[in-house]
DNA sequence: GTCATAGTAATTTTT
DNA sequence: TTACTATGAC
């Protein structure tokens, strides 16, 4: 055992990562096995032992918590601040280096982001503009459309539509919403990624730059990654840099979003000089609910494989309750979370997970019943709100007319007589000449192209952004915020809503002043220490080869509208309260709890009825089962309802096909009356494994004699019963009778 | 410009 | 069932 200080304490696998020399690792980090820490303490290592500077550490998360986190780890582990050090979102990072670089990326030195918000308001009024029908096209999909090709690296101009109309249509959207980006300086999400990449891409000058000064790159939660990041962690890290890649694929639940699970298999491939180690001993859970979660995700294939293992004690069954609807299903949590406190407990340490948000309120209404504290993740965060988003509008107009996303917003907030037709007016004439909303609007007005109470409208507005920027000139950023609340007559206008609801917004408002002076500070500090390290840093290439360094010139208006897209903040306040904690399957990732209850577990809400009909489709539920269960340290809650109220249509679903993945020895049935017995459904159908009966496996490909060929989704019960779900090329999901199917098996 | 009503659609979410 | 959007009446 080393004594290395920081490897104290670390097992033989966390050791052999934190201190692996291979030039490309993988490390496949189960559930609950230290994955942060040892990209933490690798990172330390590789600082304090391999002598390389922070200067020349990249670590890539997804999320501004993980980021957070780890920058605050790894300067508690090496004692002083890592200021020099890149540690970041991937968006984070990717809008650093555009900022850099603005003019390299084809940007606007004050170019603002879009969030998905902004983004759907530009995409509707392109495809209104482009003349679409609007239920035809909907702008919900052109939105979704346009990110999935950014995020494969697509171009409108790459797009193939091969006379298909809704490719072809798409793709023209697609290319007009870019030239609306364009005209207003904006850059959505998935852009930041593509320019990024572009950016380095095409400018072999900065590429090299940033390949030399990263010695090390280092990403966390890999299996998340999509096809745009896995190209651009390739390209800043080149050939002669260093690549540590941490993820589990078991955990993959966000390939909807895009996430490119066969990117670890890539990059098995593609560095083949690559070392793969597995951290497989779990710290967090019993051996009960490891055994659980192991048996759940076996049903997988194409998996790279792990085994998690605890050396803790087996802890207590798993409890399965069959409610009879939801109601009853809620009211079984609440109590059982109320004897739990009881015995001394707290709230936070129970968690009730969902496939969707919907379950979520039933689940609420019974624990108010009750008058116990919980608090619910997700839902609108802080930069969201309408009265932040509003303020933030008229900033951006303030740093740039030409932002059209945020002139739309609030042209006519609060009302001041301009209606759809006014506007529209306005917008015709920036469509003609292809000049911005605010060039069009200030055309309108010299022109007299509106009657005058719309005139007069555009002019107060215009004369009313031009003010805020002339009255606080030489302000302080809390200083501009707090004069545009109340110059912008929103304030006035929120206060006049009625309840509680004018307070709450006002107060929102006051907390967007605080949180912009606190940003004046942290960001005073952020560039100081920024200086010190660079200046102490003499091998830094940045100076001689008269690249920027970093946020140089920002003005801070800018810095701080970026950083309110960037990081949305919090979703709910009053976090320090001890609460039960509610919250989706999928915002449970990277937490644990000691009392988990999983709700809902029934076919067609989980596994979702619209993730069903495909192989891939289902393994991603499979796998989020598997994160829920692996949240759950000492008590797991397995629970379904046989009646169940959705889209106000009563609904008897069968019980999940995921809890009759779980050996039913690892569960103990609960009883109405409360007393306890071995498991009782149907004694074949609780099995073991994912062997159907006659030899056949989940995800194979059968052929039927009419319906040809099909993949193998589920078998339900046993003997002469026994029936396989198959999803036929031909015809969609078919439930069949195995007796009579007559299925051959059929080689890949 | 605001309010009421009808119609519609209905996972998962971070940046 | 609900929650959101679009439309039409005042």
């Amino acid at each position: 055992m080393n004594t290395h200080p920081i490897l104290q304490f670390l097992n033989e696998a966390q050791q052999n990562a934190v201190t692996c020399d291979a030039p490309a690792l993988l490390v496949l980090a189960g559930a609950g096995s230290g994955k942060t820490r040892v990209l933490v303490h690798r990172m330390a290592w590789l600082i304090s032992e391999c002598g390389l500077s922070p200067h020349a550490l990249l670590a890539v998360t997804f999320t501004n918590k993980a980021a957070h986190e780890m920058r605050g780890r790894i300067e508690d582990l090496l004692g002083r601040p890592a200021g020099a050090m890149w540690v970041g979102t991937f968006h984070g990072l990717a809008h650093r280096l555009l900022r850099a670089h603005a003019r390299d990326a084809g940007l606007d030195e004050n170019f603002q982001i879009l969030d998905s918000d902004d983004q759907l308001r530009i995409v509707k009024r392109v495809v209104r503009e482009m003349g679409l029908d609007e239920n035809e096209w909907q702008p919900k999909q052109a939105q979704w459309f346009i990110s999935a090709r950014k995020d494969d690296g697509q171009r409108p101009q790459d797009i193939k539509h091969n006379g298909d109309l809704f490719t072809a249509t798409m793709t023209s959207i697609y290319s007009h919403y870019e030239q609306a980006c364009r005209q207003s300086s904006l850059v959505d999400f998935a852009e930041l990624l593509l320019r990024a990449y572009e950016l380095l891409r095409d400018n072999e000058h900065l590429r090299t730059h940033y390949q030399n000064r990263f010695r090390h790159v280092l990403v966390d939660e890999f299996q998340d990654t999509n096809a745009i990041q896995y190209r651009w962690i390739k390209l800043i890290s080149g050939n002669t840099s260093a690549i540590t890649i941490v993820g589990d694929d078991d955990q993959s639940i966000y390939g909807w979003r895009g996430a490119k699970i066969e990117n670890i298999h890539r990059f098995q491939q593609e560095y083949n000089d690559s070392e793969t180690i597995r951290l497989e001993q779990n710290y967090r859970s019993t051996s009960t609910i490891l055994q659980a979660a192991n048996a759940v995700i076996a049903n997988n294939n194409d998996r790279l494989g792990k085994n998690l293992w605890t050396s803790g004690d087996q802890g207590e069954p798993i409890s399965l309750y069959a409610a009879f609807n939801e109601q009853e299903e809620a009211r079984f949590i609440a109590s059982r979370i109320q004897d739990y406190v009881n015995q001394g407990n707290n709230y936070r340490e129970c968690a009730i997970l969902y496939r969707s948000n919907a379950q979520s309120r039933v689940l609420e209404e019974a624990l108010l019943q009750r008058g116990m504290p919980y608090r619910i993740y997700g839902g609108l965060r802080f930069f969201e709100r309408a009265e932040i988003k509003d303020t933030l509008a008229y900033c951006r107009l303030i740093a740039n007319r030409d932002d059209d996303a945020a002139f739309e917003r609030v042209v006519n907030t609060p009302t001041r007589g301009l209606g759809q037709k006014s506007i529209e007016v306005v917008r015709d004439i920036a469509r003609n000449h292809k000049i911005t909303l605010w060039q069009a609007a200030s055309k309108v007005v010299e022109e007299n192209l509106l009657p005058a109470r719309a005139r007069n409208g555009l002019m107060t507005f215009q004369e009313l952004v031009a003010n805020m920027e002339s009255e606080t000139g030489e302000a302080d950023l809390h200083e501009l915020i707090d004069f545009v609340i109340e110059a912008s007559g929103l304030l006035e206008m929120y206060l006049k809503e009625k309840g509680e609801k004018g307070l709450a917004r006002k107060e929102n408002l006051q907390e967007l002043v605080s949180a912009a002076r606190e940003f004046d500070i942290d960001q005073y500090l952020y560039d100081t220490e920024l200086e010190a390290e660079e200046a102490g840093l003499p091998e830094s290439a940045d100076g001689e080869s008269g690249l920027p360094v970093m946020e140089d010139e920002m003005p801070p208006l800018v810095a701080f509208l970026s950083h309110a897209s960037l990081e949305a903040g919090e979703a709910q306040a009053e976090k320090y309260e001890d609460s039960v904690q509610l919250m989706t399957l999928h915002s449970a990732k990277g937490l644990e709890f000691p009392v988990v209850f999983l709700t809902g577990l029934e076919e067609k809400l989980f596994p979702h009825q619209m993730s069903m009909d495909d192989i891939d489709g289902l393994a991603e539920e499979r796998r989020l089962c598997y994160v829920g269960i692996t949240r759950a340290m000492k008590k797991l809650y397995l629970l379904h309802a046989e009646k169940r109220r959705l889209w106000g249509k009563e609904t008897y679903p069968s019980i999940s096909r995921f809890v009759r993945e779980i050996p039913s020895s690892l569960i103990e049935e609960v009883r109405l009356n409360a007393q306890v017995s071995q498991p009782m459904f149907g004694t074949s159908s609780l099995m073991d494994s994912d062997q159907g009966p006659e030899g056949f496996q989940l995800g194979q490909m059968v052929e039927h004699p009419k319906f040809g060929h099909g993949v193998i989704l589920n078998f339900e019960g046993s003997g002469p019963q026994a029936r396989i779900q198959i999803n036929f090329e031909s015809v969609g999901p078919k439930t069949l009778v195995l007796a009579y199917a007559k299925l051959e098996p059929v080689m890949a």
